[in-house]
DNA sequence: TATGAATGAGCTTTCATTCAT
DNA sequence: AATGAATGAAAGCTCATTCAT
């Protein structure tokens, strides 16, 4: 007798495809604009369904952000322990964005269009996040200063979002132009050349300030 | 014996106030988000009135987005003609943006957060100028590559979402932060700062490509 | 000194205007879907003075009525006076029907389609009318049958809705159509065809009733 | 073990009643002044319902009208196989309208005020049955006069339009003064001498044409 | 007289959410 | 677990009507 495979770990898979679904609606329509049926369809499911699954739309878009954001704040914990070098940290950052744009772009996209550049539409609660992460990366900038290694007339903050814009930009530019990376080498090539631009660029100038 | 004067121009003058209006409402809320109420309250009229000045909500959209265009257009066409250097019109766009942000500023969040961020959301038309000015500094970065004021191995298109993608973090930093430029010289440190960063990080390297 | 012209009858003659730019506005879009704009438009006015002759749309609408029955039951009073024979009478009615068709279309078009044939939409006040000319031709009815010129077997009033359906049903052909009656022969013979087919056809059956 | 049959054919019966209440509203107000509220009130349903079921109100006026044309167009086809004679036909016609009228007199009621006596306002689609409609009468009608049962100097699509404004004259009148029909024979009466009225007026005058 | 800016009730339509089955 | 019928708040848009000029 064959087993009914929709039982031992359905709720895990129904869950993971609901949420697969999401991204790429949100992502194609943007937050506000993704219909619960689309997704429910796009996931193959009906939308009271979805309701099974999560308490609301914004509970699923939470789920969503939630998901981003562990993994992300995981590896920074370990690059933290692992990783000595300043470059190496931001280094790791530019090919976790890229690795993770492979694997999930939609995921990366909603990060971009929905969380880094739409802060304002955001939650207390979404805010929260995105801030603490931004500060993360704020003390890295700050350490690199301190280290020489970029110049030190643009405050940390400033050279944050330089930083993270250039990744975004980068990233927007495949998505629009519907380019998928294509092989290790060329994620390895373009991340060595992001971080490139932006440590030259924001090299410390020879005599001081600007 | 002098006309009360809020008669004569009265028709361009409110219309104006509806779109300063709805720039605030749509930067706040993004397009589809704003409601025109709001945008009706926003002008202290009734939302009837709304529709008396605009065919519809996409047609106000429209009428913000002419306002833009037409402007930046009008500059790009002047320097053609007036700045030489390539450098001078990068330079110039970057002093615009950050002048217009100053005027300006919800209408060029729209720019950032409802065009350059979105534009897979655009409608055609919309799309098309989006399109045209992206070919310009295309052209403008080649244009540097062939002086070798930049790299060359990566692609003009490439170039230039690294370029406006830094006009923009600086920006969205400034209104994520809600720092409003206060000086001229302040205005004039960013802008230097943000083209050295950018021709710095994007200058050829010594020895060739990758 | 030239006579300012729009003084002395100016007003009778915008209100006649404008009753005429409604006639043919609601002839093309119905009551309900007639917007003064359009009205305004089609007299060459602003809206705005459209409230200065009549108080309210439905005002206007029963300054038509007013105008259709007026005209109407003076020429019925006529008919009772001069015209002995029922015949005379119905043939006098079916002229005026297609005399009115040729000098106001429009209005011969609102008659048909707003009042008798949506009898259920109308006001009791507008309803009012139409009664009593119902009445009028179904005692004209009563008394052919009584003169043995129309079979008795058929009630007066399904009679007049026979006869005044067989006016209606021409005009509606010709409106449709698109053919507006171009000779006084062209409309004698509709006339006395129509009558004919009428009288015929209700004629009393030889050896009585149904 | 029985199941609750309200649910098997759940979703058809709702489709009935909210297509029902549709014409019994479109029939009081016309289509234009029908409310989806009133409908929804009427079906004893929420408004929102209505567009579970269909796509818009004009989708809904849509299915009404498709009803209509369906069973009319089918019984046509059979009495073009079955009824040789041509007065079999127009009586049939005459039955077939009587017949409705009693079953579903709203949806006789929205034949004649909403398409034939507006076909200005019909929609390109709308229209197009309407004149399939015109064009099988009118051929029975040229086919009568070949067969010299019709006078022949009045145009067949004069007396399609004749024929069919007695009809409605009648139904109209029977409406108007909320006359239901009673009997099978008081049916069958009214049909007989509405057909005789039509055939009698309108045969041959002897001697030819006008 | 004449204009058209201004108002807001009212209508269609969308869609998140609930709930009976 | 799963479905989709049912609900109703909310938003865009229309248009009769008022009123300052």
């Amino acid at each position: 007798m064959i087993r009914n495979d929709s039982s031992t770990e359905s709720r895990k898979d129904k869950e993971s495809v609901i949420l697969e679904s999401a991204c790429r609606v949100i992502r194609e329509r943007g937050f506000h604009q993704a219909r619960i049926t689309d997704i429910a369809q796009t996931a193959g499911i009906s939308y009271g369904l979805v309701y099974h699954y999560f308490k609301s739309k914004a509970d699923l878009f939470d789920a969503i952000l939630k998901e981003w954001w562990t993994d992300l704040f995981a590896l920074m914990e370990e690059w933290e322990i692992h990783k000595s070098g300043v470059e190496d940290q931001l280094g790791a950052l530019v090919i976790y964005f890229l690795d993770q744009y492979q694997k999930r772009p939609d995921l990366v996209h909603i990060f971009i269009t929905e969380i880094s550049r739409s802060a304002s539409n955001l939650t207390p609660a979404r805010l929260h996040w995105f801030k603490v992460f931004l500060s993360r990366i704020e003390s890295l900038m700050a350490r690199a200063q301190y280290q020489k290694l970029l110049r030190s007339d643009i405050k940390p903050r400033y050279l944050t979002y330089i930083f993270l814009g250039a990744i975004e930009s980068f990233i927007s530019a495949m998505v629009l132009e519907n380019q998928p990376l294509k092989s290790r080498a060329q994620k390895q090539r373009i991340a060595t050349g992001l971080l490139q631009v932006f440590l030259n660029g924001a090299r410390p100038v020879k005599g001081g300030a600007s």
